[in-house]
DNA sequence: AATGAGCGA
């Protein structure tokens, strides 16, 4: 290998002050073309280029370099080692030299946190997840579908499409209840008629599920995909709720952006009131306060 | 900005 001044010159780009710096006519046209063999099986690589020198005169400049070398000792020592394991699963049956990348057949299952039939991690004591709220103001983004706050919206939650089949009312049976144990036995998870149902205890009457304009919440502000499992679930963690609605345009199915959760005890639905009021939910702030009755 | 659907005897 031979290098002079002018191939260093060549070799690397020009700068701008190199020009013409020998103020010799630029014949480098009249030069054969570059060549560039290799690398071959031992990683040897040879470029070779043709000059005019000092003198003027045409010299042949071969460089010679190993590249395989080069790229093997920038290897760490792991990845040195992974090169010599043996083959493994569909890679065995293949033959391709040592450097081989498969793409895998396998299936991979992933674990998800919220499985459908999977239990929800259950209801904690009233309020509870909530109490760091409200004090401290505001807490913008809380994703519905896993609740986690902060971290993303509802409509990019990673686990948008294994959310839960929406439930309906909380409907326990209430073992307490005089009527209901006197109809369905002592029996404890006996079947409970609807209408002998939590939720009803509170209320004198027969009507209690179908209507229950007590301790009526309304709730403004709400996103426009919020519905009612998702209300539910966040009202829930007050106290026992015996109806969710949120409003739908009749002609266009979208919400209303509004909505009523009813109460069976009125000190919960206070408590909710005072605690998500101002609460920020699916990137809105939510207006949480008494509803006036319902005119007929 | 905003106060609910249905409902048949």
């Amino acid at each position: 290998m031979s290098l002079d001044k002018s191939s260093l010159n060549q070799t690397k780009p020009l700068r701008w002050g190199e020009l013409d710096e020998d103020d010799g006519e630029d014949l480098d046209f009249l030069l054969p073309p570059k060549q560039v063999i290799g690398p071959d099986e031992n990683g040897i690589k040879k470029v070779i280029e043709y000059k005019f020198n000092d003198d003027g005169n045409k010299v042949k400049i071969t460089t010679t370099t190993r590249v395989r070398k080069l790229a093997k000792a920038r290897l760490s020592k792991r990845a040195m080692e992974r090169r010599n394991w043996a083959k493994f699963g569909d890679a065995v049956h293949e033959d391709v030299g040592s450097r081989l990348t498969m793409v895998s057949t396998e299936e991979i299952l992933l674990e998800r946190p919220r499985a459908p039939g999977t239990k929800v991690e259950e209801t904690k004591m009233p309020g509870d997840n909530l109490a760091q709220l409200g004090k401290a103001g505001a807490v913008l983004m809380v994703c519905r579908t896993c609740g986690k706050k902060g971290d993303h919206w509802t409509s990019r939650c990673p686990y948008k499409d294994l959310a839960p089949q929406p439930e309906g009312f909380i409907d326990k049976p209430a073992a307490a209840e005089p009527v209901a144990t006197a109809a369905a036995g002592a029996t404890k998870g006996a079947y409970v008629p609807p209408s002998m149902r939590a939720g009803a205890e509170r209320t004198v009457g027969s009507d209690m599920r179908r209507r229950n304009e007590e301790n009526s919440v309304r709730v403004t502000n709400l996103s426009e995909d919020t519905r009612e499992p998702d209300l539910l679930e966040l009202f829930r963690t007050f106290g026992p709720v015996s109806r969710v609605y949120v409003a739908i345009d009749q002609k266009t199915g979208v919400s209303r952006g509004f909505g009523f959760v009813n109460f069976v005890n009125k000190e919960d639905a206070e408590r909710a009131i005072n605690k998500l009021n101002g609460y920020g939910y699916d990137n809105l702030i939510l207006r949480v306060e008494w509803a006036t009755p319902r005119s007929n």
